[in-house]
DNA sequence: CCTAGAGTCCGTAGTCGCTACGGAGTCAAC
DNA sequence: GTTGACTCCGTAGCGACTACGGACTCTAGG
């Protein structure tokens, strides 16, 4: 199977492959004579594996831990559940962070009348805030964790 | 004021104010004769605003726009309030995607009874999915955006 | 057989929002 | 005078891709 169908077959981008296999998530795909790279059903299985935890939110870090895990026959399946179940918590948190802002620019949004007033409640909060001394100073480390990312969410 | 008080003062790091001005999102700061930079509270003030920003999720390219916005005297509003709502809606679309991953999870470990099951379900899930024929294509773009930036949420 | 167009190869650079590094210069206190 | 803290600058790194360019290969139509 060549990349273009093995793309298709995994949901995965055909550079997404080529970039996993790179970076040493995938093994190296075999070659036909040309120089292709020839997929076989196991491998767009894999493929799919990685598709699905990205899904999930796994980092790619972590999928090639489960990948590990899954390719023993033992199935250690406490080390398996723990992943999952701090990823969970990682995310739960992400939500809370972003409720948070939700809620937040919400009320901003609510006090602002719209049309011509005077003084912008949405600017005045940004502003308002900006004048107390230093009080984002604490949420400093917070901020890089709760939004990073976020602009390529909207590309 | 001298970049290291900036920084306390703001709550950015102060590598982040160098980079602010390198990206043009900062005017240059003043120098002393020694070439430091030195801030004024105003320009302290516009970090914040910049901080604050970061906190509610805009992107630096949002938050120079409402800068640009906030400049202008007679204060366009309707400007303001659509940047901000389209960015809620934005964290509301990342708020369901993160619902729905974490949703999944729990029902995914909460399938796995732990200890020395034959058939972990956690990575059964992974592989049930996986060996789906193409269900993930669909989601391949979705992928992308829900997810990006969730590790470096855990650094 | 020739040619056009599609597909594949590879390496590299760009994205975002920082953060970290190294080597040099400067300043304040002892 | 010397130490240590601070600042300067440019550059490289992170994560997870995406895009580009130039070379090669394949396939279908004429």
């Amino acid at each position: 199977m060549k990349i273009s169908e093995a793309a298709t077959a995994s949901g995965c981008h055909l550079e997404t492959i080529r970039y996993y296999e790179r970076i040493g998530l995938l093994p190296k795909a075999a070659r036909g004579d040309n120089g292709y790279r020839d997929y076989t059903a196991a491998e767009v299985q894999q493929l799919r594996f990685i598709a699905r935890g990205r899904d999930l939110g796994f980092s790619l870090e972590e999928i090639q831990s489960l990948l590990a895990l899954a390719e023993q026959t033992n199935m250690p399946c406490g080390d398996v559940d723990r992943l999952a179940r701090a990823h969970l918590v990682c995310i739960q948190a992400r939500i809370r962070e972003l409720r948070r802002m939700a809620d937040e620019l919400t009320l901003t949004i609510a006090a602002c009348a719209g049309g011509a007033c005077g003084g912008c409640a949405i600017l005045g909060n940004l502003q308002a805030s900006a004048e107390l001394p230093a009080a984002s100073a604490v949420t400093a480390k917070r901020r890089q964790r709760a939004v990073a990312g976020r602009s390529s969410a909207r590309s």
